[in-house]
Formats: C-alpha cells, structure tokens, sequence
DNA sequence: TTTTATACATTCATGAATGTATGTATAGTT
DNA sequence: AACTATACATACATTCATGAATGTATAAAA
C-alpha cells in the first residue's frame, strides 16, 4: 500500500489515536508500546512514526482531543438559556458528569488520566492539564458566584474561594470514586445529591469571617 | 563484601524498599528501573534480587509495609476514649488526614499511588488495594452509624449507604485535590470542614425513602 | 506527462532493562 | 575447624522497544 489522500491520512491519525486510547486504556500507558498502537489501528510503526514523534507526542494529541470537545461544552454551557449564573453552573457540571457516563470514549479518557498513566515530571502533560483543568474552572466558577452577589442571589460577603475548593471536591471525589467503583452508586443521583446540598449550605455555611468575632 | 548478620539482611531490604518509594516517586513506578532502585540504596541488582522477585514484588511490599501502619491506626482509633461512636469516626478520619500531612513518608506513598501509578490489570495490587481500602472502611463507618442508630443518636430511618458514600466522595476529593494542589487550600481546615458540614446535615439530608410518599 | 512530495511499510542498528547464572566472603551450624 | 547456607556483587544472555534509515506506491503539483 501507499500514499492515500489528505483526508484519508488524516483519518488514520485519528484511527491511530483511537487505537492509542484504547491500548492505553487497557494496558496502562507506560506499559503500552508503539506496535501496539500501531496494530490496534491495522497500520505499522511506519505510519505512527508519520503522524506522531513518539508516545509523548500522540497522548498529548489524545489530551488535545478531548479537550477541544470540553471547551465545545464549555461553549455550550455559556449559551445556556437560563439567567441564574448558580443555575447554569449547577447545570453545565451536571451536564459533564452526565456526558461522563453516556460517552463511552470520554470515560474511557478519563479513567486513563486518573488511573493508566503516570503524573511524573517526564511525563508532563497530565499534570498540568489537570492542574489548570482545576484552575480555569476555578475562574468560571468564580465568575458564576461574583455575577450571583452583584445581582444579590448570594450574600455580599460570600467565602468565594472556600466555596470554590469545596465544589473542586465534591466533583473530583464522585468522579474518582465512581470510576474506581462505577457499580457502588449512581453517578447521575449521586452528584445531583452533591451539588444540591452544596448550593443548598453555600449561604449559610460558606461567608467569609468578617463577622467572626461577634459571640 | 559479602553475607551479613541476617539483621543486617532485613535492614537492606527495609534500605531497597525505601529507595523504592523515593524513586518510584519521583520517576514514576513503570519508568523506574531495578537498577535505580539499587543505586539509590547504594546496593547492586543482586541484592534486590535477592530480595525480591521482580518490580512488582517490591511495590506490593511497599504498600503492604504502608497497609500495617495502617492496621495500627485502625488500632489507635478503635482504643479511642471517645464513647459517642460518631465523634470517635470524625476524630479518626481527622487524625488520618492530619497524619497524611505530617508524614513525609506516607504523603510519598500516597502520591505514589494517586499519582505515580498505572491501574492496569497487569499491574495487580493497586486496583484492588484502593478498592478494598473503600470497602473495608465502609464497614467500619457502617458499624459507626449503626451503633449511632442503635443508641438513639441518629434516626432509624437513616440512609446508611448514601451517607457513607457521601462520605468517601469528600475524603477521596480532599486527599486527591490536595495532593494535586498542595498550596491551593489548607488541607487540615478544609477536611475538618468537609466532615462537620457532613455530620450537621446528616440528620435531615441522609433519610432513607420510608416516608417519600408523604407530600 | 513528468516530477515531486506524501503517506505509509519494511528493515536495521542500538540501547536499555530484565532475569539468570556464577562468584565469593562470611555468618551460622556441627 | 570444617562445612553449609546466606547475602550479596558481578557477569552474561536474551528480549524488546525505540528511532532512524530506506523502500515504495500514489496523490498532487508542475
């Protein structure tokens, strides 16, 4: 066989990357070598060495991946027709855990960054992505929470960034848990659980310590 | 050099499994080799060897190592003086955390296995290691709680199972948040918020559906 | 239509890690 | 005191993944 056309080649990069996600799903990402992509895709080392640099190069493209369709979601949840900026958070993180579970390739994903592959400084770019996954959902939240005290949905003195860290947990710890014991509970009630009783507390458990010395 | 006293032997493999931690966690557990792992504990292959059958032997001997130290704490706990069955689980999960972060060596290993790991089925203690975690400290918080129940400190009609997976999904969110972010919060107040907030609303947000059909 | 760059497949050279085999000095045993 | 098992170090063989080099058929450019 030979040269295809552009579309054709850009096909296989994406068939390759495939392939990486599932190999790597199943075999952890360190353990996973080149050829196996490369068979996984019914291509060779040839091609993968075509389209990518070395394993590095093509997780990264993995990461990329999906991340572009999460900034897609992000897009979607800023149109949302709903004027409560706590409602529209509410909404859209509800909307991702619900993504999480009904697309399989996005799990798939996300059980790879939290469970198949390593965090160490060779490894650069889990890490960071999901650091700054952390922090730029941290802007957005805190947006969400600034624009509810200007329009007096929640008190002035609001803990803004206590209450920020707490939503972090409650999302992360259902997300790991459930990919670890998907069959223990129900994503979708359970994190619909979470984030009600996080709104639910926020005006009364989260105001920042202006008045803390009144007894 | 040569044999040494067989106190001596224990002490290398106590040295191998040391120099195991340190360089499993900074290089990560796959990229580590047997050779590293030696160096860092100024020894040869042969020792390790001799010692251990493989990588994964000596990585389950560092969680098993870890697992002890914990069974002791579960000791520590369960000689608390506290009668009240609540108060004597938010003073361990607490004392838990806190040790996490005075530790350096257990925070290592904790790292190691959040982050400096790969779940694959190959690589067979760590899935299992993390589950059963969960499920054993289920049944103690589930023996908490019905004892709690038992002496009329918490209703009958409590939801037992919501209530212990809410639990985890804040502890599981903190430990994993912070080591990912160690400067973002401080963990100690943070947990201790987390748990508290769970323990106030335990009682009026953890009911079971006995009485859904009243409206 | 010829040429050239592309999209791969195939082959090869290298290095690194593993496991094993062997060597050896000494702690225990008799 | 002689012997044996232990606790390693050293040396070796094998595997295997990587990356580069080369081959090649065809799409696209000229």
């Amino acid at each position: 066989m030979a040269r295809r056309t552009k579309e054709d080649a850009q096909r296989t990069r994406e068939q390759l990357i495939d392939a990486a996600e599932i190999v790597f799903h199943r075999e952890g990402v360190a353990q996973t070598s080149l050829n196996e992509i490369a068979q996984q895709a019914n291509l060779t080392r040839g091609a993968f060495y075509w389209h990518f640099k070395n394993k590095q190069s093509i997780f990264k493209a993995m990461l990329d991946r999906q991340a572009v369709e999460l900034g897609q979601l992000g897009m979607v949840m800023e149109a949302s027709s709903e004027s409560d900026p706590l409602a529209r958070l509410r909404e859209s993180i509800l909307y991702v855990v619900r993504e999480l579970e009904r697309d399989p390739r996005r799990r798939r994903v996300y059980e790879i960054v939290f469970q198949k592959c390593e965090m160490t400084e060779q490894n650069e770019p889990i890490g960071t992505l999901l650091r700054d996954n952390v922090l730029i959902s941290s802007d957005r939240i805190r947006a969400a929470f600034n624009e509810a005290i200007a329009t007096k949905l929640m008190p002035a003195n609001l803990d803004v960034d206590s209450a920020i860290t707490h939503l972090h947990v409650q999302i992360t710890g259902v997300v790991y848990l459930w990919l670890l014991l998907p069959d223990k509970f129900d994503l979708q009630s359970q994190a619909t659980r979470l984030i009600d009783l996080f709104f639910d507390q926020l005006p009364q458990h989260f105001l920042s310590d202006a008045g803390e010395h009144l007894d």
